[in-house]
RNA sequence: GCCGACAUAGCUCAGCGGUAGAGCAACUGAUUCGUAAUCAGUAGGUCCCCGGUUCAAAUCCGGGUGUCGGCACCA
């Protein structure tokens, strides 16, 4: 006698085990029309479950969040059935909803193509139409590898094999086609109705691991109606024209070029939003009570086996060799990293407890061999240059300087415009240096630290650095795909490794712990996401060329050239158009220059020694007196850390 | 690194066996114009590289390199 307890609190009784179906239909017609699934105590199931005990349900329409999960799996059923109608012969292995949309991997041994779409898709379309309702088929182990075997799915086969025993394996049947599937689904094919796509295929190793064979993916994306998809790709439409490499080139930032593969050229435009952003970072890191180094390039391979870098990451690094022959046994490494030449900076002369924390900081450029497909405009590079630090502390320190550094980084990020950050906590990988009990207390350290400082992360288990754990502070650039940018690493290993100590209070010797940080992480990747976040539009501190100062007409030029030296010596990037071109013509050009401020002048302005200035893309103008426009733009111009503030 | 796609003028792209094209940018000239592209003219190319097929290759085939999308990797 189930009783079923309603999202409203009202409560319907039944004689016996009940599905959703009859439940829906017992409360009315156009809920049954409309449910999907449901929502038993929390858990999304098939309207066909039957529920036995009281419950707490809820339908699940097309309106609501979970129905856009349910869209996408199915979706990737109706996929694999119309692949395998289509390509005989090709195996089924998964396909889950992702964010977004589906994919499906098959094994086949020729990969798809972008062109075997339009007939996929229409295949697609068939199934949704035919409407055959999904069946759930509760069956054995043995049963569910029979049939796999039979049909050639050794996937499948390999996926049975693998689930813990005594877990119920289940089958779903669309017609006549039959995946192994854990569910839920909604009632039938014509439930994922018309609104996808297939998007792109592409490689994808089975079970993730590069030893594997490699499958061939394709990806979809499916929603709710066709309002919705078509908005989801104007939306990556408008990524696209925000993606750093373009906009790199369209405003003349930088550039890449085979010679120097995963290197940036960078253009005197895209260096001085570098500079500006160093400088930046410079001030703030003074102002931490860091101290700045700089450390060599090239280092004898003597220091990265002492540092364990040899052991775990010489595949990775750059060599450096000379022909001279008293030279021929020494090997030099670009430096990867620098956190051994710090600790070099830290190991001279006798350091004392009364030093500590002690914050040694470098812009260091560093270089390591990347591999070529995980390259990515300037975002992932082979050199690049670390906003870089290394906190020497006592243990009981930890949770201090996490506090202090999570604070620097909150207030940067927010200067910088990126108010929002996603923190995940990455803990004990499997190739790793130190004890476990070390790293039981480097662990522990961080997570009282998080505690402390109030950071709330997500777990990201063994994906820590070989020497400790480590914070991620995570950006979104453009096209959604997430960057580690800042990070926090407590390492109790390299200081032991490297031979670090200090005088403590009683006259010990000691080891000092040590906190790897960076918050930008690497300039490169950094400007790739600021540039995104701001589609090259940068607030005005930040902008390469802060205002152009443009001509009406000829008789104007002196007073523009006397009106951009007077920005300029106010320290406004200012520069000046004199071209023979009317004033639209300027006007558009600047905006897709993204310059931020047009200071216009005809002979009206020359005469009364003003500017009319427009905020691009903005239609709105105002005039104002030269020294006013001045002291105004150099006022706003001025970065986030150097204001004073006026209230 | 793996799977797939792509590489033509400074940029965006067309051409896909038969003398390399367009728009924009550049350059020259005219025009001096009041806020979203003034007009006319000129110049500009080892069609990514190396081989092969062919009477003939930007185009077809093979091999490199790079870029892009994923996967794997990311100290």
């Amino acid at each position: 006698m189930p009783a079923i307890t309603l999202p409203d609190g009202s409560v319907r009784t039944f004689d016996g085990p009940v599905t959703g179906t009859t439940v829906a239909a017992a409360i009315g017609p156009g809920l049954a029309k409309a449910a999907l699934a449901m929502q038993v105590d929390g858990k999304v199931r098939d309207l066909a479950h039957a529920i036995e005990q009281d419950a707490t349900v809820r339908f699940i329409t097309r309106k609501d969040p979970e129905a856009l999960e349910l869209i996408r799996h199915d979706a990737a059923h109706v996929l694999a059935e119309a692949v395998q109608a289509l390509f005989p012969g090709t195996q089924v292995t998964i396909g889950p909803a992702i964010e977004n949309g589906f994919y499906y991997d098959f094994a086949r041994n020729e990969p798809f193509k972008p062109e075997d779409f339009p007939a996929i898709e229409q295949k697609m379309r068939e199934i949704v139409a035919r409407n055959a309702g999904f069946e759930c088929i509760v069956t054995s182990r043995h049963e569910a590898m029979e049939l796999f075997e039979k049909k050639g799915e050794k996937y499948k086969v390999e996926l049975i094999r693998d689930l813990p025993r005594g877990e119920t394996i289940t089958l779903y049947r669309q017609g006549d086609w039959v995946d192994l599937c854990r569910g839920p689904h909604m009632r039938g094919t014509g439930d994922v109705g018309t609104a996808f796509k297939l998007m792109k295929v592409a490689g994808a190793y089975w079970r993730g691991d590069h030893r594997n064979a490699m499958l061939s993916r394709i990806y979809g994306t499916a929603w709710r109606d066709q309002k919705e998809l078509d908005a989801y790709l104007h939306q990556l439409e408008e990524a696209e024209k925000r993606d750093h490499r373009k906009i790199g080139k369209e405003m003349n930032l930088f550039h890449l070029q085979e010679e120097a593969v995963g290197s940036v050229f960078w253009h005197p435009k895209g260096w001085k939003l570098y500079r500006t952003v160093e400088d930046y970072m410079r001030r703030r890191l003074d102002q931490a009570d860091y101290l700045e180094v700089k450390t060599p390039q090239l280092v004898d391979r003597k220091l990265w086996i002492e540092s364990g870098h040899w052991e775990n990451y010489r595949p990775h690094m750059f060599i450096a060799t000379v022909e001279d022959e008293s030279e021929k046994d020494r090997v030099l490494a670009v430096k990867p990293m620098n956190c051994p030449c710090h600790v070099q900076i830290f190991n001279q002369g006798v350091r004392s407890y009364r030093e500590l924390p002690m914050r040694l900081a470098e812009f260091g450029a560093c270089h390591r061999y990347e591999p070529s497909g995980a390259l990515h405009g300037i975002m992932r590079v082979r050199a690049f240059t670390q906003d870089d630090a290394h906190i020497f502390c006592t243990e009981d320190q930890i949770a201090t300087e996490t506090v202090r550094f999570v604070e620097l980084l909150s207030g940067i990020y927010r200067d910088l415009g990126f108010s929002d950050f996603r923190v995940k906590f990455s803990d004990r990988p499997e190739k790793r240096s130190g004890s476990d009990a070390v790293w039981d207390q480097a662990e522990g350290a961080l997570k009282e630290a998080c505690r402390i400082a109030n950071v709330e992360y997500v777990l990201n288990p063994g994906e820590g650095a070989f020497y400790g754990p480590k914070l991620e502070f995570v950006l979104r650039d453009a096209i959604g795909r997430d960057w580690q940018c800042g990070t926090l690493q407590v390492d109790f290993v390299l200081p032991e490794r490297l031979g670090a100590e200090y005088v403590a209070e009683d006259g010990s010797r000691k080891r000092p712990v040590m906190l790897h940080r960076a918050i930008l992480g690497s300039f490169e990747r950094f400007l790739g996401i600021l540039i995104e976040q701001h589609a090259g539009r940068f607030p005005l501190w930040l902008a390469p060329v802060q205002v152009v100062v443009a001509t009406i007409v000829s008789d104007a030029d002196e007073y523009a050239r006397e009106a951009v030296a007077a920005l300029q010596a106010a320290g406004i990037r200012a520069e000046l158009d004199l071209r023979n071109e009317k004033i639209n013509r300027k006007v558009v050009d600047h905006i897709d220059q993204r310059v931020p401020v047009l200071a216009v002048v005809g002979r009206r302005e020359a005469e009364e020694r003003a500017l009319v200035l427009r905020r691009l893309p903005g239609r709105e103008q105002e005039t104002v007196k030269l020294a006013e426009a001045v002291a105004r733009l150099a006022a706003e111009a001025t970065p986030p850390d150097l204001r004073v503030a006026s209230d």
